[in-house]
DNA sequence: TTAATCAATGCAATCGATTGCATTTTTAAT
DNA sequence: ATTAAAAATGCAATCGATTGCATTGATTAA
């Protein structure tokens, strides 16, 4: 078989032209001390010798690996993969690379991964953080040594950095609101774990869509769990078997609105008729279930730009002073057949 | 502002405990040669020192990165994104990282993407090729050199590696077949790209199966497009306004399935009675409209991990003499609405 | 013509971990 | 106790690109 060519080096190329390798390193990185001359013969010959620069020598002596990092709780989830392709279009256009791992929602690995990325010495980290996650050490590992970092959506307040979330609490009470307008008077909720801002948001602007209407905000009204296809389906059950049965739903993800419309559906009950139901995400299949869910459209494919924009550019302006920033991006209450009679 | 303290390196560890780097070195990495005491001693002097390996210095000395690179399409994508999510599972487990990257479909970016993975020295390639790619250089960068490289689903027939695929054309068949069997005669199709291998397959199936049942085949009755939800909707169109029209249509996905029902719910057929349909890929969405789309389901989480699993056997196997092999991967035609009256 | 200035290029150290080979230490056998 | 064998550790080169500083060559002003 074929024995593997060795790579030509910067070294090679310099002893083919009879100069330095500190000059063709120069010459290949565009550096304006060399003549316009050489740099035109150095890069020739560099091209004709099949020169491939070696990254990793590069990083080493650098200390810069040009490459992103990315935690997501589920990488097979619209929203987030929505968001990831965002991240690798900005990325990919300014030359970073973008590694990709997925937290499953579990703490200890968002902790591994954490590290696993730390040491592999990426240059910046984007993520949203796991539902278990409570404690921030791992994260506190970037942020103590200015590595950039920007969270979006499940978001860290203990944490200084850049932040993208959606105003989750004007969501929610414009689509509480838009409950109420129906006529609806009994609004119940599914939410998610309170922990997340994100979820402890849209429940907050849920009820004070409530108060706003004069509506008596009754705790019985809300069910918290994980927000999976299943919990939905145990919390749709939980809610009809209260003493005052809803006539609307506010679910705090389109998974679980998904999921009373099946019950619903299957259990007699007519949707949007004798339930009205409004999720939140815009997730591909609301747009074509009947009835088509209303719900909160999310700009994922836009978080992801912004939030890689904001990496890069504090991975490339050396003031460490930039003020952090929260940035909200708009939603949509895109109103369907699930909400309107 | 507090300055960067500069981090510990084994150096240091040898300078504190009065022994070499070497030693340190190989306590670090478990290597045998090292005595349990001496190990246990250097890792407690590590950990006190707050010790962090730096990754890029092995790297560049060993070569390797530990990193897989991955290139689909389209990462925002229920199928992309579940084999990401299965690649990622296996690679984690393995102590890889895994980089991603997507072509847009376009050869150019592709193209790029490949360079820079290869640049950046990744230990192997898992990729799906984009629609519009006809050649093959920046895909022979890597089997040139005996980087392991595998692919899935879109294949490229004229390189050698391992490939992950699923039976598109017995798949193809058994949809074509089902469609006959609930008495339809004319069966059309909406195809894609016949460059690409998959979808080729899928409509070799189609054929067949018309054959073998002894119907006719129409040129008329397949139009081929790439597969998007407008191009599906001019596709319907078309197979609607000529002369025979269809009764029955065999989607090579559910996109342009989910295209095809609404356009004839829009017009004043009804499906599956007047036309039944039978897309491929099962995407969310399908299980959930209505009515609810029959389809191939495709284990995308399975093929990933398989794929993960084969390119880093391949990376830590010396022997560059493995036979490459194309693993076919269980699909299932699963039954729903759209094509039972 | 000569010194002074600026533009190009070269020298050599450096980044931190790994590893083949040499050397020392320990263990076992006689 | 002595030596051979085995086990543990150390030495020093190495990976390839980058970069501060030194040096050379070219240009200009006096």
């Amino acid at each position: 078989m074929m024995t593997q060519k060795p790579e030509t080096t910067i070294h090679d190329i310099a002893k083919a032209l009879n100069i330095s390798a500190s000059t063709v390193s120069r010459a290949l990185n565009d550096n304006p001390l060399i003549r316009e001359a050489t740099r035109k013969k150095i890069k020739q010959t560099a091209e004709e010798m099949g020169y491939r620069p070696n990254v990793m020598a590069a990083n080493f002596r650098t200390k810069r690996t040009n490459t992103i990092g990315v935690i997501v709780p589920l990488i097979n989830r619209h929203f987030f993969s929505s968001v990831i392709s965002g991240i690798e279009h900005v990325a990919y256009q300014q030359g970073f690379t973008v590694t990709i791992s997925q937290s499953n929602d579990k703490f200890e690995k968002e902790d591994k991964i954490a590290h696993t990325l730390f040491a592999n010495r990426v240059d910046g980290l984007i993520l949203s953080i796991a539902m278990e996650t409570q404690t921030y050490d791992h994260l506190k590992l970037f942020s103590d040594r200015n590595i950039p970092l920007v969270f979006f959506d499940r978001i860290v307040d203990e944490i200084e950095a850049h932040k993208i979330v959606v105003d989750d609490f004007g969501a929610a009470y414009r689509a509480t609101q838009h409950l109420i307008d129906q006529g609806r008077k009994h609004v119940a909720m599914i939410g998610g774990p309170l922990n997340l801002s994100i979820y402890k948001n849209r429940q907050d602007g849920y009820c004070k869509a409530l108060k706003d209407a004069g509506l008596d905000f009754d705790n019985s009204g809300v069910v918290n769990n994980s927000l999976t296809r299943e919990d939905g389906v145990k919390a749709i059950r939980k809610l009809m078997k209260a003493p005052s049965k809803p006539d609307a739903i506010f679910c705090a993800n389109d998974t679980t609105a998904l999921s009373a419309i099946l019950y619903l559906q299957e259990n007699g009950y007519r949707v949007p008729q004798d339930i009205a139901i409004v999720g939140f995400s815009n997730e591909p299949f609301s747009e074509v279930v009947t009835p088509a869910i209303s719900t909160i459209k999310q700009p994922g494919f836009e978080i992801g730009k912004k939030a890689a924009e904001l990496i890069i550019s504090q991975i490339l302006k050396k003031e460490k002073t930039a003020k952090f920033e929260t940035i909200t991006m708009p939603t949509e209450l895109i109103i369907r057949k699930s909400s309107v009679v």
